[in-house]
DNA sequence: GCCCAGGGTGTTT
DNA sequence: AAACACCATGGG
């Protein structure tokens, strides 16, 4: 019953991670925790019998209560729920999160995938025909230019910044678990490079911390059009959970936001250089 | 608070 | 071809 209702396609395409892929024969293929998986969304049961895999797809957490309480806050929400049932809050790996996420910033997806793909292929532990992440150990002591081979810009160096705390015992995710929510994300916040969005990623998908509502440019957007007039907080404890499909139906969705784009080329150049909407 | 730069890629005009 | 947009942030 926990994993049928788990949808691979809609879970790890959502834009919570970006390393696995699916083939055109309906194979998902992606490493976490240093372990490989391959799979159909047909096979999705097996999930359950490895506690890794049962603990990554969340499969011990009842989505239908958190479904049927968000759905009772707004007719939107509730359509945005029915589109995307399948979707699944990951808990991915702490750092691979905090990384993931630094890269992400002012970036789009398929270059977002392509760094961290050279970022493993590069500095992570080969096994079989993939890589493991690279540990944050991996990258202490290296200048901005030993990572030059990522292509990823001036994020060069706040990936520095976050291996050396997190290696440094300042950033511990054991304990920022335990923390309030606003101070886990102040902790978060003390790395270079890392701000209010990418503090809120990494706690939603590094520490599993369903409070955490990510505002980017589409939730903005989203949040704007669809839910005017109501904030995060008002989605209550599964915030996280409600982002997650807000965003995924908008992303899938782009038609009802034409309008507000082309409305002003100059309000969208803005964009880049930090305020708009 | 305001404004700009930083890097590269996919998408739109 | 050129401009735009991008799962933001730091620094002046």
């Amino acid at each position: 019953m926990a994993a049928s209702d788990l949808n691979l396609r809609q879970t790890l395409f959502c834009g919570q991670c970006f390393r696995w892929e699916e083939n055109p024969d309906g194979v998902f293929s992606g490493i976490a925790f240093g372990k490989k998986c391959v799979i159909r969304q047909e096979e999705n049961k097996s999930l359950t019998d490895d506690p890794i895999w049962r603990t990554y797809f969340d499969l011990d957490t009842d989505y239908g209560f958190l479904q049927k309480r968000l759905s009772g806050i707004s007719p939107v929400l509730s359509e945005a729920v029915q589109y995307a049932p399948g979707i699944r809050i990951l808990r991915q790996d702490f750092w691979e999160a905090l990384a993931s996420f630094i890269i992400s910033q002012n970036n789009n997806i398929p270059r977002i995938r392509g760094i961290i793909a050279r970022l493993c292929e590069n500095f992570g532990e080969k096994f079989n025909d993939g890589y493991a992440f690279p540990e944050p150990q991996k990258l202490l002591g290296l200048l901005p230019e030993d990572l030059s081979s990522l292509r990823c810009g001036f994020r060069a160096r706040y990936l520095l910044d976050a291996a050396q705390k997190v290696c440094a015992g300042e950033i511990d995710p054991v304990s920022l678990q335990k923390m309030p929510l606003e101070k886990a994300k102040t902790q978060l916040m003390t790395i270079c490079g890392v701000g209010p969005k990418v503090a809120d990623c990494v706690l939603l998908y590094g520490l599993h911390r369903m409070e955490a509502f990510p505002m980017d440019v589409w939730m903005k957007r989203a949040m704007k059009t669809l839910f005017p007039g109501m904030k995060p907080e008002d989605f209550g404890q599964g915030a996280g959970l409600a982002q997650q499909y807000i965003f995924y139906y908008s992303r899938q969705h782009p038609e009802l936001f034409l309008e507000k784009n082309s409305l002003k080329l100059s309000d969208s150049k803005k964009f880049c250089s930090g305020r708009k909407l």
